[in-house]
DNA sequence: TGGACGATCCCCT
DNA sequence: GGGGATCGTCCAT
């Protein structure tokens, strides 16, 4: 398997969207690496109401605005990461939010990193009886697992921190698409896609 | 300098 | 199905 490169990325939004299904998320993390398939992505695109780079460039989402092939992480409520893949030529501020992955390799770790720190209420699970699928089943849940914060946000997916792998295209009838979820401008657009059938697949 | 809000998650009802 | 947690960011005073 390949880094995908960054050709990929320059492409147009939407079809990165869908094209990174299926495709592997591996983090670096203390020398471990955390392997996960890609089965639930949004697409946020240039003049979209939803999206953070709707009203211009600003300090926060400024990574949005860099050229295709890096990330983009945001906090958000205070208490939640969510993890992008910026699109598009230098300037464009489109990006694809990552909203699950299906966890391959470096389990134990990411059950870890999604266990409730001491001292925080809602940040976190409790470990035990967690279902597996709740590891990683929303855009700010693998964060936790993979440990994606500000100090990821920037990071060229074409280095050795955070990276993407190729891998054989999924058939259509595999992949399903719907409305976004959790925002209120350009509820409209069907710009989510999923792997059909998909356990970790954050809405079923 | 203050206030509203958010591409969410967890837990309880 | 709903409320609370919790704080950085942005824009209006």
């Amino acid at each position: 398997m390949k880094k995908l490169p960054r050709s990929f990325y320059l492409r147009p939004t939407i079809r990165v969207a869908r094209d990174l299904l299926g495709t592997y998320l591996v983090r670096i993390l203390n020398g471990k690496r955390l392997i996960s398939r890609i089965v639930e992505t949004e697409a946020y695109c240039q003049g979209d109401p939803a999206s953070h780079a709707f009203n211009g460039r600003t300090r926060r989402n400024d990574v949005m605005f860099w050229k295709g092939g890096h990330l983009y992480v945001y906090f958000t409520y205070g208490m939640h990461y969510c993890a992008n893949v910026v699109t598009g030529e230098e300037g464009a501020g489109e990006a694809v939010l990552i909203r699950a992955v299906e966890p391959l390799d470096g389990v134990d770790l990411m059950t870890r990193n999604r266990a409730r720190p001491t001292g925080r209420k809602a940040l976190g699970a409790s470990q035990e009886s967690m279902p597996a699928a709740n590891l990683t089943n929303g855009p700010a849940k693998l964060c936790q697992a993979l440990d994606i914060r500000r100090e990821q946000d920037g990071t060229d997916l074409l280095g050795g921190e955070i990276y993407l792998l190729s891998a054989s295209r999924l058939p259509a009838s595999t992949i399903g698409r719907s409305k976004r979820i959790g925002i209120v401008k350009g509820t409209e657009k069907e710009w989510r896609f999923y792997v059909k059938g998909n356990a970790w697949v954050s809405k079923r």
